[in-house]
DNA sequence: TTCATCTTTGACTTTCTTTGACTTTGACTT
DNA sequence: AAGTCAAAGTCAAAGAAAGTCAAAGATGAA
């Protein structure tokens, strides 16, 4: 298939270059012979933020896509309190799970201070109540994510 | 690509001259062999007020474009962030602040990472569209609150 | 088979860059 | 004051990427 072809291609590329590398997308179609549009398919199917990668783009003239995969390692961590959070977060809960990052070394003070304001009742106060806690855990979740680094 | 490397250019021209200098755009631009509305451009397209740069000019014989950095204290420069969301803030803007609070020393890179996707469409994915940027402003406004101690 | 999910493709959109023609402004000369 | 020249400003068109999305095509599981 060739979304796996290209994905192993890359994976490669990513090997050699130890961790992170740049393609044009267009350049890279041409050369397999495909269209544009599957290069972002399979970034888009295969190199997310769930399994890793950080994927980065610029349009225009000079422009191209950064790939990084991010080192796994105590990041199982951070997964498990992904996967606790799950799709509804009340305000007290996310202040528990921040004790808890910060207890473990893997959020300064700060930082979970800066976590705890954004998640905040005040800061959803535009959001319809019904939704808050689902929004609360989307923004927690994508926090966490970006911590995986 | 062109623009990048002028940016750069000027960067370091700053840099070495603590904060300020004064160009002229003709001769600027016969030196790189462009166009003179280049300069502009990157002037415009980099060297934003959003991004913590002042920009002033004068036309005429003799004429030039002063470029300022300008450099403010913590929490003046958090509350002048403050104002400056407003009520609705757009994901590259809110990138844009968060690069120059990353710049001035007041946020770690780490921190900024976690601002920006606190605030990502991502995480905002289960807010109405219409609704989004000011939620986001909302949120973004929450934490520069509460970085001002 | 049938349904759901994953792939592939291509048309169209958005974003960013580059260029050049034309305009406006300011300083100096006469 | 008028004229001239030397700046910078503006804007639109063309070019160069990447993004989006829906339709059509596979593939696999029940």
């Amino acid at each position: 298939m060739l979304a796996d072809q290209i994905a192993k291609m890359i994976e490669e590329m990513l090997e050699q270059s130890g961790g992170s590398l740049e393609l044009q997308r267009n350049e890279m179609a041409g050369r397999l012979g495909c269209v544009p549009s599957q290069i972002s398919y399979v970034l888009t199917s295969r190199f997310t933020p769930e399994r890793g990668y950080i994927i980065e783009s610029r349009r225009g003239g000079g422009g191209g896509i950064r790939i990084v995969r991010k080192q796994m390692h105590r990041n199982e961590y951070l997964m498990h309190f992904f996967y606790a959070v799950g799709d509804a977060l009340e305000e007290n809960e996310a202040k528990a799970y921040l004790r808890n990052l910060l207890d473990q070394g893997i959020l300064t003070e700060r930082e979970a201070v800066i976590v705890s304001s954004a998640v905040s009742g005040g800061a959803l106060q535009n959001v319809a109540p019904e939704g808050r806690n689902t929004v609360r855990a989307q923004i927690f979740r994508h926090v966490l994510l970006s911590l995986m680094h």
